[in-house]
DNA sequence: CTGTTAGCGCCTTCAA
DNA sequence: TTGAAGGCGCTAACAG
């Protein structure tokens, strides 16, 4: 049982010199006699030393750890960028400590809490759907807990930031939709809480305007992204005296969702009614029926990205104010 | 800015009293002033005094953090165990890293010793489909690390484990297939270095032989789980002088592959070849043509029980000896 | 080149 | 009921 691990106390004694010589011999401190450290590294190895992280940790009030914080792994999109993130920090050195809000907001802030108090280096955060104060994240600047917001942020103000450009994500998508004949084009936007939602409307509606088409109030439906009110948005625009020939879905998951819906009101897809959606989620290609496309977001680099921009903040690589939100270029992916 | 939190001992100060005494006073000490206790505490709140978590885990050698280590949180299997986990982790008062092998051994091992090196107090570990030496594994006895395999469980021992129970699970499904008429049951396998896979196998020919069918072995077939294997083994399948009518998937992913395979063989799912398969995970809700069934293992739950487990150890509240790996019942669920 | 000292924040004997 | 002292493992400033 190797129950007690070695100290570099242990070591000192042993070879009757002091803890800070070996200290330093151990970290190759340049002025150190050769010979000391040749025999204070040969102990070490032989008794399988290795310096206590959490001692460390301790003394430098820093325990090389970022928190995350992501509404549901489950999304594939959050499940590839914790993927991204954990390369990233696992490569310089950190790890990751992962907390799920599953959508609420305070199971959000007893996250935030719990890991501020565990003291992470800094968090990395995509806020639930229902977040829509912001208060519980303010309060990490005033711990000098660095935070940068991922994929879903928050409205207005530049706090260090990863996310796609939805707006011309949304462009690309209509424009591709008008490009196949279609005029009548319904958009399923989310909740108002998301600024991501107003950036599909405006992208959709920069769209439309760009091609001459008028924009018509009853094709936009706000939902909250549950399958529920998903399937009342597909009965409302089937009901329309002149229905949508084309829908442009908040992401995947509500996609699906809506094909089911219409499915089940004998709506041939993508022949009577065409969907496009956002995420390009790996789903998607085990579906006989897909979207037409898809807006791809590179979930994994963005986590990647993310990650990089904290890590940098943590280690002061960059003063804060050069650090500005990132906006990545989106692509749309055709099925 | 609260750049510097409040220590016990600036409250000693500002009090002019000694560390020990707030200490005490802050853990509602048996023996102490009513007057100091209350002056202490009502200090503490007005500065917002927070214990410092790092030194506390480095005085109890205790960092209050399971590691966990799955193949892949895309799989929506793994990332509903880690939603289990990560809510009795969070009760209970302790949270949860991160990793994943991507099912590579390398990755795995590097995990395990990033881990053990930051001390975490468990771990929780499914081992890579790759993996089949444990010797990285065995060394955390050493460390006093105690170790909770999950789901994909290394061969026998009775390490403490939390799986389900496949044999019966296989066994299911087979009956089920001979139910609906079928006498041609192929089966997918999976690697040899999982456990899983033999487990299916018996289960297929324990369920084949109560019904008085003779096994066949050209219909079983071992997969590494890829894609390209997949592929391989449907076209072998469907090569053969008479096909089977139903096949029985390592899981839904693999299903899902060979359902696409096997649909660009002109094969009409369910109808000229059953499918069915294990894990029942959500994705199969989404297909317009999902498996007849998949056999439900509620990873959710067992992530539940592989935590508590975990911390039934860690904390002491059982004797090692009392542990015992636990196998938990699956039910088919039909589509 | 190496040793001594002090301290990080907290807890826990041991004394008073 | 309270205080003083020591120590967890490591680093670093200060001395030789």
């Amino acid at each position: 049982m190797d129950q007690k691990l070695p100290t570099i106390k242990e070591i000192a004694q042993r070879l009757n010199i002091s803890v800070s010589t070996v200290s330093r011999a151990l970290h190759n401190h340049p002025r150190i006699g050769l010979r000391t450290k040749m025999q204070v590294q040969k102990l070490a190895r032989e008794l399988n030393y290795e310096p206590n992280t959490l001692a460390i940790s301790f003394k430098q009030k820093k325990w090389y750890t970022i928190g995350v914080i992501l509404p549901e792994l489950s999304e594939q999109f959050f499940s590839q960028a914790i993927s991204g993130i954990e390369d990233v920090a696992t490569f310089q050195g950190y790890t990751v400590l992962i907390g799920q809000s599953h959508e609420s907001v305070d199971r959000e802030k007893v996250l935030v809490e719990t890991f501020r108090k565990h003291r992470v280096d800094g968090m990395i955060l995509s806020v639930s759907k229902h977040t829509d104060q912001y208060g519980h994240l303010d309060i990490l600047d005033k711990y000098n807990i660095p935070l940068v917001y991922f994929d879903r942020i928050p409205p207005g103000g530049n706090a260090p930031s990863v996310s796609s450009n939805i707006r011309s994500g949304a462009e690309q998508a209509v424009n591709f939709l008008v490009g196949k004949g279609h005029t009548h084009i319904a958009l399923l936007k989310g909740p108002a809480s998301l600024i991501a939602s107003q950036q599909r409307l405006e992208g959709y509606e920069a769209a439309l305007a760009g091609r001459g088409i008028s924009v018509d109030p009853a094709l936009v439906r706000e939902i909250d992204l549950s399958p529920e009110e998903t399937r009342l948005a597909i009965a409302a625009l089937l009901a329309l005296p002149n229905r949508p020939t084309a829908i442009l879905c908040f992401n995947d998951y509500v996609c699906l969702d809506a094909i089911q819906f219409a499915r089940k009101e004998k709506i041939r897809i993508n022949e009577d009614i065409s969907f496009v959606s956002f995420a390009n989620l790996p789903i998607c290609n085990f579906l006989d029926v897909p979207p037409l496309a898809s807006v791809e977001q590179h979930p994994y680099q963005q986590g990647q990205l993310a990650a990089e921009m904290l890590l940098d903040i943590i280690e002061k690589r960059k003063p804060l104010s050069e650090v500005k939100p990132l906006v990545l270029d989106t692509e749309l992916r055709i099925f």
